[in-house]
RNA sequence: CGGGGUGUAGCACAGCCUGGCUAGUGCGCUUGGUUUGGGACCAAGAGGUCGCAGGUUCAAAUCCUGUCACCCCGACCA
C-alpha cells in the first residue's frame, strides 16, 4: 500500500481528512477566539487570487467598490421582518463603549450604549439606509456597488473556511429603477459566479433557484451555485438575491420616476466568501494533500535545487535562478507565471513532500545530472506524472502544461458529479440512495438526486429525518413536468436533492 | 440550551483510580557527526507555575469543592 501524506484518507474519514489537509498545507488554524480562524499566508494568498480575479469581473460588469460600517444600529435590522428572524439568533452585539476596573480589579464593560450596535452579519440594512439618502431621481439609478469586508455570524458549530464565526467575503448591493433590471442584475452576477467557479476554480457548478425554505431572509428570490465535493455532499458556493422592494420599503429607498411618481427602488445583493477556499480544497485535493487549480495557485511551479557540496551549489543555484527568470517572463491566465525557488537547508524528500502537501501544480528538481542534460526533472501534482524535460521546452510549454492541469481538474470534478447524479422518481429509490450501509460509521454515499417535488410538511419531515436538503431548482434543462416522488402532486420542475455542508 | 468528554513542554499524549524524592514519552526545535535525486540515522542539549482559585494532608498533576476554557453529539447556518 502506498503511503499517503495525509492521514486519514478521504475514504477513511472525510471530515478529518479535510482538517488534516488544511493543517498540512498550512492554510489556516483555529485561533484563540472561539469559532474564528487565523488565515495563514499560503491560504490567504489563495484568497487574494480569488479576490483579484472576481474584482476584475465585477469591474468589467460595471461595479465599483466602496466600504460601509462594521457596526449596524440594532433598530436597522428590525425594519425587515424576515431579515430580523433570519439573523437575530446569530448576532454579535456591542453594548458598551469602554472598559473600567471592576471591584476585583478585573476589567468590566462600562458606559452602556444608548442603542446597541450589531456587528454586521450582512449589510443590506446599513447599505440600504445609505442608498436612501443617495437616491432621489431615476437619474440616480442604478447604483452598482460591491464591498470587500468581514462579517460575523455567531454560529454554534464551526469548521475552518466552511463556517466560521467571522469570515471574509464580498457583498454586492445594487439598486435599480425597475424589477426587470434588478432581476437581470441578479442573474448576471449568478453567471459571473458560475463562470468564476468553473473557469478559475475548476469546480463545476449547477446554477439554480432556491426553494422558499432555503431563501435568503428578506429576499423575493435567491439563486445559488452548487458544487459537489468529493464526499458527494453539496456545497453552496455563491448566492445572488433578487430582493424586490422589500428592503427599499424597509429603508425608504425612494425615487421620482420619469412620470413624476414616487417609486421604491428594486434591489439585489450577491456574495461569495472565504468558503470558496473550502470548496477548492474539497473539490480537488487528494490523500497527499492540497491540489490547487493553477489559475488560483499562489505559485505555479517550485524549483528545487539539488546539490551535495558548496561547489555543486555554486553550479546549480545560478542555473535555477536564471530558469526562474525565464519562467516568470511567460504569460499565463492573464498574468505571468509565478515561480519560486526553495533553497532551504532541509532534506530533499521532506522538501518535496512539503510542496506536494501545499498543492503546487508543478515541481522541478534540478541537480547536476539535470544540468548536464540541460533539463529538469518535472513532477505534476494532479496526476503524479514525472519526467525529464528539456529546459527550453519547459519554458516554451509551461503555460500549456498549467492549462492542461487546470482542465484535467475540471474534467475530473465534472466526471465525479456526473457519476453521482441520478434522476429519482420513487420514494424507495430516494431512500436507498441517501441511506448509508453502515449507520454507525456512514461511508461516502449518495450524491445529487434530481427529483420532482412539492414543498410541504411531508417533504420537510422526510428531508429532516434523512438529513437531505433541497439544494436548488436548476435553471437549465429542467422543463419537463412530472409528479412529486413523495406526495404524487404535480410538479413543474425537478430540484437537486443532496446532503450538504 | 440539553447529553458526553478533555485541560500536563510548540504539537500529540502517559502518569491520576491506589497521593511520595529533581514530572515522563514520542514528534518538533538547537548543536555536532554520518548521510543525501521521494518523508534519514547517531549523540548531546534547550524547553513545563501539571487550566485557574480554594481546601484536605508531613506531602497534591494525583483526593475534595468551586470556577473558567475548549472539544465531540444534537437543534441553527454562507
Amino acid at each position: 500500500m502506498a503511503k499517503t501524506a495525509i492521514t486519514p484518507t478521504r475514504a477513511d474519514d472525510y471530515p478529518e481528512w479535510y482538517q488534516q489537509v488544511i493543517k498540512a498545507a498550512d492554510l489556516a488554524e483555529n485561533s484563540d477566539v472561539r469559532g474564528c480562524m487565523v488565515i495563514k499566508p499560503w491560504g490567504y494568498s489563495i484568497w487574494e487570487n480569488i479576490q483579484h480575479v472576481l474584482d476584475g469581473m465585477f469591474k468589467a460588469t460595471g461595479h465599483e467598490n466602496a466600504y460601509f460600517p462594521l457596526f449596524i444600529p440594532m433598530s436597522f435590522l428590525q425594519k425587515e421582518a424576515d431579515h430580523v428572524e433570519g439573523f437575530a439568533k446569530e448576532c454579535a452585539v456591542v453594548t458598551h463603549h469602554r472598559l473600567a476596573p471592576g471591584p476585583d480589579g478585573k476589567l468590566v464593560p462600562a458606559s452602556p450604549l444608548e442603542e446597541p450596535l450589531i456587528v454586521r452579519p450582512t449589510s443590506e440594512t446599513i447599505i440600504g439606509s445609505t442608498y436612501a439618502r443617495w437616491v432621489e431621481s431615476y437619474r440616480d439609478l442604478p447604483i452598482l456597488i460591491n464591498q470587500w469586508a468581514n462579517v460575523v455570524r455567531w454560529e454554534m458549530r464551526t469548521r475552518l473556511f466552511l463556517r466560521t464565526a467571522e469570515f471574509l467575503w464580498q457583498e454586492g448591493h445594487t439598486a435599480h429603477a425597475t424589477a426587470e433590471e434588478a432581476v437581470e442584475e441578479t442573474m448576471k452576477m449568478l453567471g459571473v459566479y458560475a463562470d468564476f467557479a468553473e473557469n478559475w476554480m475548476a469546480m463545476p457548478v449547477i446554477k439554480g433557484e432556491k426553494t422558499a425554505g432555503e431563501r435568503f431572509p428578506g429576499a423575493v428570490n435567491t439563486y445559488a451555485i452548487e458544487g459537489m465535493m468529493q464526499d458527494r455532499k453539496a456545497l453552496q458556493a455563491g448566492t445572488s438575491h433578487f430582493l424586490g422592494q422589500n428592503f427599499s420599503k424597509a429603508q425608504q429607498i425612494k425615487f421620482q420616476d420619469q412620470a413624476g411618481q414616487q417609486q421604491f427602488a428594486w434591489t439585489t445583493s450577491w456574495g461569495v466568501s472565504t468558503r470558496l477556499v473550502g470548496a477548492l480544497i474539497m473539490t480537488h485535493s487528494d490523500d497527499d494533500g492540497l491540489v490547487l487549480p493553477p489559475r488560483l495557485a499562489p505559485k505555479h511551479i517550485v524549483l528545487l535545487p539539488i546539490y551535495r557540496s558548496p561547489e555543486e551549489r555554486a553550479q546549480v543555484l545560478p542555473y535555477v535562478e536564471s530558469l526562474k527568470k525565464e519562467l516568470e517572463a511567460q504569460d499565463f491566465a492573464g498574468g505571468k507565471v509565478r515561480a519560486m525557488i526553495d533553497d532551504r537547508d532541509i532534506r530533499g524528500g521532506e522538501k518535496n513532500w512539503y510542496h506536494v502537501k501545499r498543492g503546487v501544480p508543478l515541481r522541478a528538481e534540478i541537480g547536476p545530472k539535470d544540468i548536464a542534460k540541460n533539463g529538469v526533472f518535472l513532477a505534476r501534482r494532479d496526476t503524479g506524472e514525472k519526467a525529464g524535460v528539456e529546459r527550453s521546452a519547459l519554458v516554451a510549454t509551461i503555460a500549456q502544461r498549467l492549462d492542461e492541469i487546470q482542465n484535467n481538474l475540471f474534467q475530473r470534478a465534472l466526471q465525479l458529479r456526473e457519476e453521482n447524479t441520478r434522476t429519482i422518481d420513487t420514494l424507495d429509490d430516494f431512500l436507498a440512495y441517501f441511506t448509508p450501509q453502515d449507520a454507525d460509521k456512514p461511508e461516502i454515499h449518495g450524491g445529487f438526486a434530481l427529483c420532482h417535488f412539492s414543498e410541504g410538511a411531508e417533504l420537510d419531515a422526510l428531508l429532516k429525518e434523512h438529513k437531505v436538503t433541497i439544494r436548488c431548482i436548476p435553471l437549465a434543462g429542467n422543463d419537463e413536468a412530472g409528479r412529486c416522488f413523495l406526495t404524487g402532486r404535480e410538479s413543474k420542475k425537478r430540484a437537486v436533492f443532496a446532503k450538504a455542508y
